[in-house]
DNA sequence: CGGCTAATTGACCGGCCGGCCAGTCAGGGT
DNA sequence: ACCCTGACTGGCCGGCCGGTCAATTAGCCG
């Protein structure tokens, strides 16, 4: 009588499998993670677990892969709406992924936990975005609007390590003296990369 | 007849606990680090390990410490041995951070698995260096060596969120189109960041 | 030399980890 | 209506985790 009615949804049961792994791996990382713990939070048996995924470790490969792939169909369509090339765009793309790493604070993490495991699987995702971003710069350069002494690729990687560490270190520096908000300090990055990056007249 | 010779020296069995077990913590982390492989690594007993430290988390805080003692005074020393403000020496302060962690990997690693964990200690001993940078910064805007406009914390900040995800995320970034070296990389940073912050004429 | 302190050992423990398995049962294809 | 696939369950397992303890012994101090 107190039975639950049992309405099977294997689609539903992966996700909600996939939403509570996800929850624990990006707040714990991978061997702190108890499939006890994450059985009770999902509302699953353990053992349906292994049923969807096989192993905690193909678990948290699905984890990371669906997070991921999140993140670059977001970068992708970022990049997709981005419009003539002028040092504005560059400055745009910028606060973007600021805001961007912002909003999504678990996908920080995972790219967190992902680094110290030497996983560099993330990283390729990032070969294409990283790539078009080069080329855009490379051709901002070439009419004159950014500096040419610079490698294209390394102007990506300032902005995207500056904004990531500031995520991912929040709690490193925040409390250092003068230290300002999220929006502060993005001004005053921008300030300094920006002119750092326009050619001097 | 095969017993070693027993010799008792429990600051040298301290020590080598301490280092086996920061070898093991840098590479895997808290959680993933078992007592009995660190035992063996430090050809200890598991026992010994307790009867020095109590417990593994206490060991782990040992080694954490130790650690961000060695950084801060190693950079404190780098820090007084700094001599007139001028741009020269923010340019030799950036490169001396860049070489420090590129000489110190584990470090870095401890730093990000302590990132992660949210422990806010490691962020607490910078204060005072983070302090006297930025009003060394306050110093140099003060006497036009640098703009005026940009929050004196956050020129410190950018340049060591960037040289530390630098060395952090190697493994993300390592293989991007275009990528340079070491070397070229800070290059690249350094003429940003550089141009970034002194005034325009 | 005797005796105390503490370093060191190895046997041992309860708990729980990830994983497995035999079996039940819902739902769709035919 | 039947059956078969696979979603799902509960119980169980071997192993090993971090931690404890009693016993042994090295080193030091008086």
């Amino acid at each position: 009588m107190n039975q639950k009615t049992q309405i099977r949804d294997p689609e539903l049961t992966r996700a909600r499998i996939l939403e509570a792994a996800e929850a624990l791996f990006v707040e714990q990382g991978f061997s702190a993670v108890k499939l006890s713990e994450l059985a009770r939070s999902a509302e699953v048996t353990k053992s349906l677990i292994h049923h969807h995924f096989g192993s905690k470790e193909q678990l948290w490969e699905a984890v990371k892969n669906r997070a991921f792939e999140r993140y670059f169909t977001a970068q992708m369509a970022m990049l997709e709406e981005a419009g003539e090339p002028d040092a504005a765009l560059l400055r745009r793309s910028v606060e973007a992924y600021f805001h961007f790493l912002r909003d999504n604070p678990g996908v920080v993490r995972l790219f967190a936990w992902t680094h110290l495991e030497g996983d560099s699987h993330c990283g390729e995702l990032d070969n294409q975005l990283v790539g078009a971003g080069a080329e855009w710069v490379r051709q901002a350069q070439m009419r004159g609007l950014l500096r040419k002494d610079i490698n294209p690729t390394h102007v990506i990687a300032v902005f995207v390590m500056t904004c990531t560490q500031w995520f991912e270190a929040k709690c490193h520096h925040q409390n250092w003296p003068g230290m300002g908000s999220d929006e502060a300090f993005l001004e005053d990055f921008l300030k300094i990369f920006m002119e750092g990056v326009v050619p001097r007249e």
